[in-house]
DNA sequence: CACCACCAATAGTGTTATCAATCGTTCCCG
DNA sequence: CGGGAACGATTGATAACACTATTGGTGGTG
């Protein structure tokens, strides 16, 4: 447990933020920094430092004379990937898989794109290299380090597009393929056309063609929804 | 400027924000809490409090005896809307506009795909006068009107698209979309391709149709991607 | 000469106490 | 009954101090 529960701010924040993400405590509900001096047996400042952080989130707002109040859902950082492993790790945990996967459905194709126009050729190459990889682990049926592969397939595809904004969102689809394996969302053996999909991505960023490369990684993200879809719960 | 100064450290990280964020201190610099103390005529507290949302951030990692380290940019929290902002009001405020356009560009299809899926039915409808409004402004050359109608009309297809992440990123549609009108990166009359996209859009979700709609909007994107290309510097 | 153990200097970390500023509430006066 | 002044709860800010982790030097040893 190696996490960032080296200072004292942070394992109130470890409790504190995990608690107010699962709403438990109501948009609305207020704290008061003496009721978190009590409740976590830790000073003002350290008390205070948290609410900073939570504040700096858009969980909570913090005001004289009325206290430090839970903000509604919409005004939440919902890219902080703190608030997002916060997430990830309590009730709301497929809710929060789904959301992040129909992202990452939105995102990635426009990224294989970019990678196809921008990347450097010897990345580009690799990227063949590693789709290989995938095939021959997925076909055995190695499912743990298909995934790793799968992971770093995507990760550096998003890193390939040459745009910050996308590269800073290898983390959640990491988290997204991880979640799913864990969760046992995915197929025992790899889909055959996923992996051929993969390949297709892979060959096509490499040889700068980026509307093939966006057709082929829509047709892999597309795929994955459609699996996805059966875990739904039925809404109106 | 009833900005978020009403507390020091919200000032003092109005200075520190945008310095780090712009580059004037290098990956791997440190500052000390004593230095902040002294530079910014504030109380440790103060300082403190800064630095905790700054790490928050992931803009720089405190830890004793090393001090208060800038951390590689690939590890700052590029969705954060504070540290957008930053970014924004800097010298990279090009570069920041292209990052957020290209994200735009890949998102927005794919949203309004899901709008088109799942948004209520009278939202939908609504889409289609607000589409009206705007190619009759926009005939008119009423600018600053269209582009409010223009933000209104892409933040309601994240909204609409019922996933938290996307309708997160409406904000910074929103700063796109102001930004490059306040950069004059817009026609002075909207073409009447764009208007004719606009309402293409529209109409498809409205009437259900996830494909037309992706198709469409990405139609709208790619043209402004193009039009921003003619900004972009050389790169190799 | 290289390497390891130890020690001390240096920052951040955490606590406590105290006062100032803010703002919702209440209550009084017109 | 309405408006405004006083009250008090709660955060905002400062100061002083003890604790602790980290690191870099230092000296001893193989």
């Amino acid at each position: 447990m190696g996490t960032t529960h080296r200072t004292l701010h942070n394992r109130v924040l470890a409790v504190l933020g995990p608690a107010i993400a699962a709403g438990e405590y109501a948009c609305g509900h207020t704290f008061t920094l003496s009721g978190l001096e009590d409740g976590f047996g830790v000073s003002r400042t350290v008390a205070r430092e948290a609410v900073r952080v939570l504040e700096s989130m858009g969980l909570v707002i913090s005001r004289p004379r009325t206290g430090i109040r839970v903000r509604p859902r919409r005004d939440w950082s919902v890219f902080d990937p703190q608030l997002i492993r916060w997430r990830l790790a309590g009730d709301a945990r497929m809710d929060q898989l789904r959301s992040l996967n129909e992202l990452r459905a939105a995102v990635e194709p426009g990224a294989a794109a970019l990678a196809a126009e921008r990347g450097p050729a010897d990345e580009r190459a690799r990227l063949v290299v590693l789709a290989e990889q995938m095939t021959l682990t997925g076909r055995a049926g190695k499912l743990d380090t298909f995934m790793d592969l799968d992971v770093t397939f995507h990760r550096r595809i998003l890193e390939l597009s040459g745009n910050e904004m996308l590269a800073g969102l290898s983390d959640v689809v990491t988290e997204v393929l991880v979640g799913r394996t864990s969760y046992d969302l995915m197929p025992h053996q790899p889909r055959p056309e996923a992996l051929r999909l993969h390949t297709a991505v892979a060959q096509a960023i490499r040889d700068g063609l980026p509307d093939v490369a966006e057709a082929a990684m829509r047709a892999i993200v597309t795929e994955v929804s459609d699996a996805l879809k059966d875990t739904r719960p039925p809404q109106g």
